[in-house]
DNA sequence: TTATATCCGACAAAATAAGTCCTATTTTTT
DNA sequence: AAAAAATAGGACTTATTTTGTCGGATATAA
């Protein structure tokens, strides 16, 4: 149930990584390794991270992965959303109901959709900075 | 990914309905009918919820479910917890690694341990009331 | 031209979630 | 006592989603 996917623990991983390096390259394969995550996989995930101008990268020989956005700058949310697409907690929230056997007489429909509001509001208020290394950090609910 | 089970979604339907009634009993079968749901798996779900003490039931002939308990004593953690057990958003977070590839390297375990806090609190400060009926509730995150 | 790297779609396997089947038990009504 | 209506619950099957694999294409430096 709610989980994140492997592929955003890959992505933020390698976030995490890549940050560390300062701009350096790192390349799939070292994090491939150094992480024992499937080469294949950590490619795309890569990748997309890249469409969505989250990593930058570099082909060809000695290419690699670098980050150029401060960390501050990237919300948990951006990595969700790149990796998996926009969180949907449930059918619901759709409001088209065509995925929903119950979606006509649903009576929690409002609540739901209020929730997963709060919820987006958590990821989309949380920069990679503060997730990564802000311990100290105080969130208020 | 981050999507609630069906059995969750289910339970709160049902308590959202067996609410309304204010004491009176509902049984298994009218809610089944009702918001079109299993009745085999409503019956479980409504057990557990039993089981957990989130609603009372009467058994046999006449017999039905209803709720003793005021909603704001109810917390949405309760029915995640007693619907699909504990929240783990990664394998990170239970820390025994045993079902992890990654875990002996893992560099986000620390910031995931904490952020699963943070939606746990989002959950269990979250009661049913609030979560079924107050609109203008403003949650400061 | 070769080696090393990113890029990408189609498919297969594994894991999880959802649903079904079948039977037992409890309690009221007849 | 028997029948009916309801909860209780285990074992199994199906459906869906997630995860991983295969096969190749493209780009660039040495
Ligand atoms: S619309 Fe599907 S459960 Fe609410
Ligand atoms: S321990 Fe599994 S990804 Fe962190």
């Amino acid at each position: 149930m709610l989980k994140f996917s492997k592929k955003v623990e890959y992505g933020l991983m390698s976030i995490m990584h890549i940050a560390r390096m300062k701009g350096n390259k790192v390349t799939a394969r070292e994090l491939s390794e150094q992480y024992n995550i499937p080469p294949e996989i950590l490619g795309k995930v890569l990748q997309k991270l890249k469409k969505d101008q989250l990593l930058e990268s570099i082909q060809g020989v000695n290419g690699g992965y670098r980050i150029i956005r401060e960390l501050t700058d990237i919300s948990l949310e951006d990595v969700i959303i790149s990796l998996d697409g926009p969180v949907v907690i449930t059918h619901c929230c759709k409001g088209t109901g065509d995925d929903c056997t119950q979606f006509k007489t649903c009576n929690i429909i409002e609540p739901m959709q209020k929730f997963q509001n709060k919820l987006n509001k958590l990821f989309s208020d949380m920069n990679l900075n503060d997730f990564f290394f802000d311990e100290e950090q105080k969130v208020e609910f």
